[in-house]
DNA sequence: TCGGAGATTGCGTATTATGCAATTAATTTT
DNA sequence: AAAATTAATTGCATAATACGCAATCTCCGA
């Protein structure tokens, strides 16, 4: 066959590249893999030869995007993966726009902020803005917060799409099952999640005490884009319970932050 | 010509795929310039047909690389980079890296070597490396630095946020005023400690002689973020005091060590 | 309504990616 | 320690695929 213009099989790009396609799939898999592949995981996951994947890692690696450990080691997303995204978060304007803004909403609250997006492996925290109160060490670009025991996460939970969620979410009801006490306020069945989601989103911000870091509370509220959707979430950390009531000035604050950061009208 | 191997002229990936070169190239061209580009406009960049940057455009499009606004927009990176970048962000911890680095540092100056991080007490070691040399000290991981006067301390005085070390400086600065002798080179005041900084952030590191431990000399530099914040410090110990000379080859390693483990903006 | 600049697409051809299989390197077993 | 097993890398002929030209289409401004 000559030039397949359109196979009816699987989605293709119109009008694109069948190789650098199945370039991107592998480079893909290794995003969202955790931790690096060796070759013949790429392979398979890829389900191509393995001489073929290998020959387009040459060219990743050529290209700083993949980087492999040591002799003969796995493959991984290397720094040049990791500029990238940094280029990528400038455009981005919802985060500069917000990112802008976070210093003030820290300053008059008194508390650290920070601003997450929904990443493959999580949410991951994109800004930091450091008050000198509660130092909350090893958090910083790339932490990845869990989805139901943080405030972000939850946020995430009740305002972005559901899809990119699923896997996430299936990982971590299993887990809340095993150990119920890890999150205590919340029923490990799909009906539970719908429960919280749904109080989560009439209070229009999500909030918990000590369930992620003892000590620690944590306020969370979604930037919404036009569809109503979350393109991130701001997160106030401190350590007065007072401070979660929906009544609290910080409470306000972060809701109006919030109203005045998304992209529609109605929160 | 058949399949060329190897043409002298650029550098091509050995074992690659030129196909996949090219469409890298032209996603680091788009990662480089700011803002959002024509398709013309990247064509000519990477000196290419027209017709050749749409279609792996299209391909790059298809897999969320690349967006375009709006109707025959521009092309700028998408979310799928961003997404991509925070893969990548979150296995690249710097302290493993740097920690990977540091005893190839330490062969190269035949200096024993240390990376600290601030933690909530202040400058924490995380990683000792060794040396046959001197093994004077009686420090280990765990150790806690003085702000004022260790070399470590320093670096995080000029590199790091200003507010989670207000409580540590405050501290150290009344005792410097008792006792005046144990950082001769500083007036203890909030004006002299911001000449300090300034002074250190100008050399690029930051040192000191017998000031910690008499007889031994130390130099630090700091590894810092996305936003030039140090992440970590590493430091060098020696007994030679001609080492903290600017133009010594052991600030100069020092100096390319933290470039290098630093991320940088350029592309 | 027309004209022009830029973006998109069809098509034949030649370059280039492909997959098999051989080779080399690393790892485990006897 | 040597052999056997597994994984990674590279040559090579072939056929599929990307290339670039030029025609077409779309969007804006006159």
């Amino acid at each position: 066959m000559i030039q397949t213009v359109a196979t009816g099989e699987k989605d293709e790009a119109p009008g694109g590249i069948q190789s650098l396609d199945a370039a991107l799939k592998l480079l893909k898999s290794l995003g969202e893999h955790v931790g690096p592949m060796s070759l013949s995981q790429i392979a398979k996951r890829c389900d191509m030869p393995l001489s073929k994947a290998h020959r387009y890692l040459a060219s990743f690696l050529h290209a700083g995007l993949v980087e492999q450990a040591g002799r003969s080691g796995k493959y991984d997303l290397g720094r040049g993966a990791l500029l990238l995204g940094l280029a990528a978060l400038d455009r981005h304007d919802f985060v500069n726009r917000a990112a802008e803004a976070l210093p003030d909403l820290c300053a008059a609250t008194g508390l650290t902020g920070l601003l997450a997006v929904w990443g493959n492996t999580g949410a991951t925290v994109v800004r930091w803005e450091r008050t000198s109160s509660p130092t909350v060490t090893s958090m910083g670009l790339g932490t990845t917060l869990p989805l139901l025991n943080s405030a972000t996460g939850r946020a995430f939970l009740a305002w972005a799409p559901a899809a990119p969620l699923e896997e996430a979410l299936e990982r971590e009801v299993r887990r809340a099952k095993k150990n119920p006490t890890l999150v205590p306020d919340l029923k490990p069945t799909r009906a539970g999640v719908e429960a919280l989601r749904k109080d989560i989103r009439e209070a229009g911000y999500a909030s918990v005490d000590g369930k992620f870091i003892p000590g620690l509370v944590a306020l969370s509220s979604p930037i919404l884009d036009w569809q109503n959707e979350a393109q991130a979430v701001v997160t106030l950390v401190g350590t007065d319970p007072a401070s979660t009531r929906p009544a609290s000035e910080t409470v306000q604050r972060l809701k109006a932050f919030s109203a005045q950061q998304s992209l529609s009208r109605d929160l």
